[in-house]
DNA sequence: CTATATTGACCATCTTTGACTATTATAAAC
DNA sequence: GTTTATAATAGTCAAAGATGGTCAATATAG
């Protein structure tokens, strides 16, 4: 099921584990995987974004390069404000997601405290409008139960 | 006479009978069974829902797939069953509460677990009225976010 | 007759590609 | 040395492809 950008992405990741930045060459990169160099553009924006915790930066003509960096994170008070900022007063799930994944590969959480957090925001928890916080509450409450339940038959294994 | 749903069904459970989930191309098993795939939909959401004991996962586009997970006893979901019961369609932040607790003496979900899940529901984090699911996912996502760092800052510590 | 099953039309989401554009380095011309 | 042409990169965006989801109409089994 392992699909090209999935591939894509992990190669990128495994070349990221020693340093927290990485070169490489679109171009060859796309010819590696013998698909179109705008794949990789595709790849960067879904799953390397700056909600990913990833910064990317290029630079066209000869010897160029696509560089990407690992965010770094001074302190986990700030880490937290800057959270908070982003998310603001509203929130798509898509971007809720790439931040919650971003937690995940800190190990801030773990793979089930994520899926945890997304049960709770995913799009069908959320049942609006609604009259009630009790209501409301049921809802997010239920999606969370069921995930609970799925992690536990997993024997509380990690994996997202 | 065997329907052709009981045949999907038991096709599909003879493929879990090793592993608690798997996963399948939707359009394939329609194909291989002859008939139209949302009639694949229909065998999940009759014999393969929450009530049954399992849970469906899926990703649409390329290299999509639909997974289907077994909880582990029947036991398990059963107890899953009562608790969603419970639950209903409405709930108070005290009865959660009381359940969650109950969720974590048995050990089935941590104490940091317990505390997202309790940070989800709160008063403080089901806004209403709102507008928007994005406005509500921001409000409940942000209150999650606070509680990860507590935890963290804790030195990930589980204490209920 | 009623409950269950089946289908098909239409929708939503995710991926891959290709044509066109933008930028930079290097070599050539002056 | 500056200007100009050419090659070497990378970026953007929209279209096409590949899946799966939903729902209402219809058919079938009991």
């Amino acid at each position: 099921m392992a699909q090209l950008s999935d591939n894509i992405e992990q190669f990128i990741k495994d070349l990221m584990h020693e340093d927290a930045r990485v070169d490489l060459r679109r171009n060859e990169l796309a010819q590696h995987f013998g698909c179109a160099p705008s794949q990789i553009n595709y790849v960067l924006a879904t799953r390397f974004s700056v909600d990913h915790g990833y910064i990317i930066e290029s630079r066209r003509g000869g010897g160029g390069y696509v560089r990407i960096v690992r965010m770094q994170t001074r302190s986990e008070s700030g880490f937290l404000d800057m959270l908070l900022n982003r998310v603001g007063n509203s929130i798509s799930e898509e971007t809720a997601n790439a931040i919650i994944s971003n937690l995940a590969e800190k190990g801030m959480v773990t793979g089930n405290e994520a899926a945890l957090i997304r049960s709770a925001i995913a799009r069908s928890a959320l049942s609006l409008p609604v009259s009630s916080k009790n209501v409301l509450r049921a809802a997010v409450f239920r999606n969370m139960l069921i995930q609970v339940f799925r992690n536990y038959e997993e024997g509380k294994r990690d994996d997202v």
